[in-house]
DNA sequence: GCCCCCGAATTGGTTGACCAAAAGATAGGC
DNA sequence: GCCTATCTTTTGGTCAACCAATTCGGGGGC
């Protein structure tokens, strides 16, 4: 078995505080996590043995299990049978998790998902107007071009139409945004998929686009957001115009 | 005990598949989670009890205990001891505020984190001035006195302030976009809390506020929006002038 | 001295018994 | 019939024993 790092036991008993028995496994993370961002552990390096947890917490080695399972769903540490628990990489990229997670209830409030879709985009658009490259900006130019090509091939417009939005967000320059509204287009994804449905519809998509393309291009906030909130009340429109019960 | 709901218990185990013993927790609550968005349970019903979801996952019981302890870290089910485990019917606070405690954020996180909630927080200003009734107008003007009266009691004034944005997000009636923002300021809970240091910005904060709350009253949503929009910079700003290092 | 194998120790995973909390059912009193 | 108290059942929570997986240390062979 893995020797125990050279920690002295001491020493991490004085930063996990025992918790009542009976407390729920929250208070247990809690704990967990401080220990696991408090500056002893480094990325790689081997949680003290549940059984050790379990005593200093002051808590039932269940209440360990449970807590280390959340943790490990969460991404936070990786748990080897027979070997331990570790800790894993930087916990920077749990922002957008915890953002995500908190959406799964939400799935069935489509007007309201689109809403927020609405406002996230708007703000997305903005950013990358200020922030865009020009190697970025060639890539929205692309998938324009794709656009005007596909007017009678509404797949693959669709699928350029959905590069064009993934583009802007990351070039928001904002991670947090651009996960974030990944998640919420992961769950509107069958409307957005519906959203489309004939060359008209996609032509009018497609002048939107552009403008909201020109306004980024020109490193125009202002007009970008205004293009935006143009293309994201006429897609709103267009779901609503579907039957959402259906 | 709760009546079981009128499930059909073959059909939850049409939806629910085995999963081989000793397979990761991670599975169970992919499974978990399949039945839980599977559009079978609405927000707040009962899930199976452990003992059951045990037996058709084929699973042991503390697999199960181990998933469900996850799921409401995440958020998504609410377990209640001798009555049973709930979907929960709106984004539960404890994951953000789990990991607020320790979850160092970045500089650059926390100014990606503080961006979005400015942009949620412009759009539920917009969204309130259209949406709001007239009682929700009369908890608003309350806010605006206390923060009045509370110039030289921040402590005060700040949970004036809080309450103040948690009613405009209140009155947007998009469950979606107030239940993210509160994950939002529960990530951003220490800079919140540090965001005023002297009666000054609090008189500053407070006409900012004032625009905001006057625009809303007034049903104009372009006005709310542009309010919302100077007093995110304001405090934006006024996080940005601290050491995000510290 | 190095490598391999085996046994012991350690660590996580599972199980079933028992305890704690809550809900439901039943009986008695008014 | 309604209300209250008590008992029973159900559900989640805890514990200790045992099993599965991994690591380490010691001994033997070359």
């Amino acid at each position: 078995m893995p020797a125990y790092p050279d920690d002295d036991p001491a020493t991490l008993r004085l930063e996990i505080e025992a918790v009542p028995r009976g407390t729920a496994v929250a208070e247990v993370v809690k704990q967990l996590i401080s220990l696991l961002t408090g500056g002893e552990l480094t990325p790689g390096s081997r949680l003290p043995p549940e059984r050790q947890l379990a005593e200093e917490l002051g808590v039932g080695r269940s209440a360990v299990r449970e807590a280390l399972a959340a943790l490990e769903i969460l991404g936070i540490v990786s748990v080897r049978p027979g070997s331990g628990t570790y800790l894993r990489d930087s916990t920077s990229e749990l922002l957008p998790t915890t953002l995500s997670w908190g959406l799964m209830l939400s799935a069935s409030r489509t007007r309201e998902l689109i809403e927020v879709r609405g406002a996230l985009e708007i703000q997305a658009a903005a950013f990358a107007a200020s922030r865009i490259t020009d190697d970025e900006v060639e890539m929205l130019a692309r998938h324009i071009e794709t656009m005007k090509e596909s007017l009678d091939d509404l797949d693959r417009f669709v699928e350029a139409d959905v590069r064009f939005h993934l583009q802007i967000a990351a070039s928001a320059d904002n991670v947090v945004l651009r996960d974030l509204l990944q998640s919420v287009r992961s769950l509107l994804r069958l409307w957005v998929e519906r959203g489309l449905r004939d060359r008209d519809q996609g032509a009018v998509a497609l002048r939107e686009h552009m403008a909201i393309y020109e306004a980024i291009a020109a490193h125009d906030s202002v007009a970008a957001e205004a293009a935006m909130r143009v293309h994201m009340t006429t897609a709103g429109d267009r779901v609503a115009s579907l039957d959402l019960d259906s």
